[in-house]
DNA sequence: ATACTGGTTGCAAGCGCTTTCAGGGCACAT
DNA sequence: ATGTGCCCTGAAAGCGCTTGCAACCAGTAT
């Protein structure tokens, strides 16, 4: 197959110049005057190169408007300025700032990114990083994700790593977790500051570490206040809607009496609050509620949520960072903003009266 | 540089077989015993080989884990089995759950997609296309896009384009456009049927097609009513919830009065029914609404949102395969299923004491 | 003047894969 | 047996770019 000369649909093209396909560094050269080595030299700043032939060279590209072939370039320089990115879900509110994150970052520095989702399980994520070590990326983004700690060392032998959002130390690994169990201390002051005293607390998934984290946080400012921890009023969730939809359903039903609600995210609020609306119940004249991540959509919600704020964008943006400087051999520099607190409009001082 | 063996962090290995870096063609050839070429041939079912020779280098694939270098492979064929993929914003819920589709399309059939945002403006949408050319896609699909028909229609004579919820014929171009009016018929006659006369229509960019159509769908469906159309219940929106919120404010503020509210997308009602909210009315006692999209977070808000259902997942898998019928040389048969109304708890019939 | 130095260039060898082209093997017909 | 095809294979020529190495050019020291 000698490739055809233009694209499938559409071609025929009678331009004078135009030969369609893509430019080439010999033909730069060739018009330019000089060899397909200096014309590289040029476009990558390799060497010196003399002014006069640099600039008939400029000429040249511009000319052709020439765009080296980053399949050739990758082949001979054995990587593909491409990042590998794995979330659970593209189309995640959450993950989806995070991404906005990273492709600002990349797309500034040449680095393309190639996302992928791991649809909350292990098999995905783990088809996920060996298609995108196929792909021959020269590093991988993961969002916490579900694989365990030593498939990812073992992959982190094969190329660089950044871990966004959790925590873990091995060679060629950088880990940039959030302070979860701040935020979440920060979300349960706020509520007993206000005057609560039965605040119940929407975990997702406890086998996941967010969740645990964002526990101990509600635990420790708990004791904090003198508060006895009262497990019955602790309920799982799944970091979603449905789940806690679900789960509020679940403590309004029970004998547990509660006027304020941390859920271990700002979806999950979602579907409490939808929850409560379902049950006659009024955000915050009878029930207080608090998320974490302060998504976009939160501060339109009816009424607009209060939440712990840290900034998914810039994680994204950061963990973009740490991974460039991986590649270049150092030894990332960076750590988040503090997580912050943002009152709205789904908190307000507690009312003895009602359940 | 004769490329260093393994990643730049974490290396060393002393294991007995592995030579960290990746496994070749070469490599698999000489395990099997037979040359490159039938190799080839086999992993791309080019050609008939032995049985005996093809377990052999079967055998041999496995024992490597072989995947093949996509760089070689593509420069060699002049393909990147990359599909370019445009939207406005990555982390838009809307255009979210068209990624989603197109990544689960795509994935299937051996493509990777490489997402890119063009930030709501021409320019950046403009520097997309290049960058993604630069990049030698294979094709780009492009949600709708400020682009103009001819900037469209002039790139399509290097990459076949699918322009997903727009309307465009060109050579080249594949458009799946969606049916904004219908969609829009449907909202406001179930608005008249609950006895709304007076309803409002929050647009977005009226020089964006998206907007206008839905807005002859509303007029439309008005004039079948025998009602007549009011320009004063016609306010400009942004189609977010930003532009939803100032409009609806607007609209509370001026003397025109109304008790139903149709959104040209369901971020532009969220924002209005915040407005609401802050102005002390109740949605859908008050005042009712209705979206359009049906993001997967309308069916979570507080009431539920009633909208049009249109999968924006389905249109982006729809343009995933059609692109790749594009690619190979088939003119797309592809059709979006119907829109259709879903009813939910912003709506409710009128209620003729209120403004 | 001549040898030497330091910096600029060009040559050519790959990078890993696909594909054309021609050679070799085999079955079948003569 | 010998010829005629057909089918399977392998050798080798690229695809477009980077880069080690050697050649070359001034300019300077001798």
């Amino acid at each position: 197959m000698k490739k055809p000369a233009a694209g499938n649909v559409a071609s025929k093209q009678t331009a004078v110049t135009a030969v369609d396909s893509p430019p080439t560094l010999e033909m730069v050269a060739k018009e330019a005057g000089v060899s397909m080595a200096t014309v590289s030299r040029i476009i990558n700043g390799t060497a010196k190169v003399s002014a006069q032939r640099k600039s008939a060279v400029d000429a040249a590209i511009a000319k052709f408007n020439f765009r080296p072939n980053p399949a050739a370039r990758g082949l001979a320089m054995g990587k593909s300025t491409t990042i590998g990115v794995i979330t659970q879900a593209i189309d995640s509110p959450f993950y989806g700032e995070g991404l906005r994150g990273i492709e600002h970052y990349l797309q500034q520095h040449g680095y393309a990114a190639l996302f992928m989702s791991g649809n909350w399980n292990e098999q995905d994520e783990e088809r996920c990083v060996a298609e995108l070590l196929g792909r021959r990326v020269d590093g991988i983004i993961m969002f916490s994700g579900r694989l365990n700690d030593a498939a990812l060392s073992a992959y982190a032998k094969k190329v660089p790593i950044v871990l966004s959002g959790r925590r873990l130390k091995a060679p060629g690994i950088f880990a940039l977790p959030i302070d979860d169990q701040q935020g979440a201390v920060l979300a349960t002051q706020h509520l007993i500051v206000l005057g609560h005293r039965r605040i119940a607390f929407i975990a997702g998934n406890l086998n996941h570490p967010d969740a645990v984290e964002r526990l101990d946080g509600y635990r420790q400012a708990l004791a904090q206040a003198g508060i006895a921890y009262d497990p019955k009023l602790v309920v799982p969730g799944d970091f979603h809607e449905e789940g806690g939809m679900e789960a509020t359903l679940r403590l309004l039903s029970s004998p547990s009496k509660f006027t304020a609600l941390f859920c271990v995210n700002d979806q999950t609020a979602y579907g409490a609050c939808l929850a409560l609306y379902r049950s006659g119940l009024s955000v915050p004249r009878d029930v207080s509620v608090v998320g974490f991540d302060d998504l976009h959509s939160s501060s339109y919600r009816v009424p607009p949520l209060t939440t712990v704020r840290q900034s998914i964008r810039v994680l994204g943006e950061s963990s973009a960072e740490a991974m460039l400087q991986l590649l270049n051999n150092r030894r990332p520099q960076i750590s988040l903003p503090q997580v912050e607190l943002v009152v709205r409009e789904s908190t307000g001082p507690a009312h003895p009266a009602r359940k």
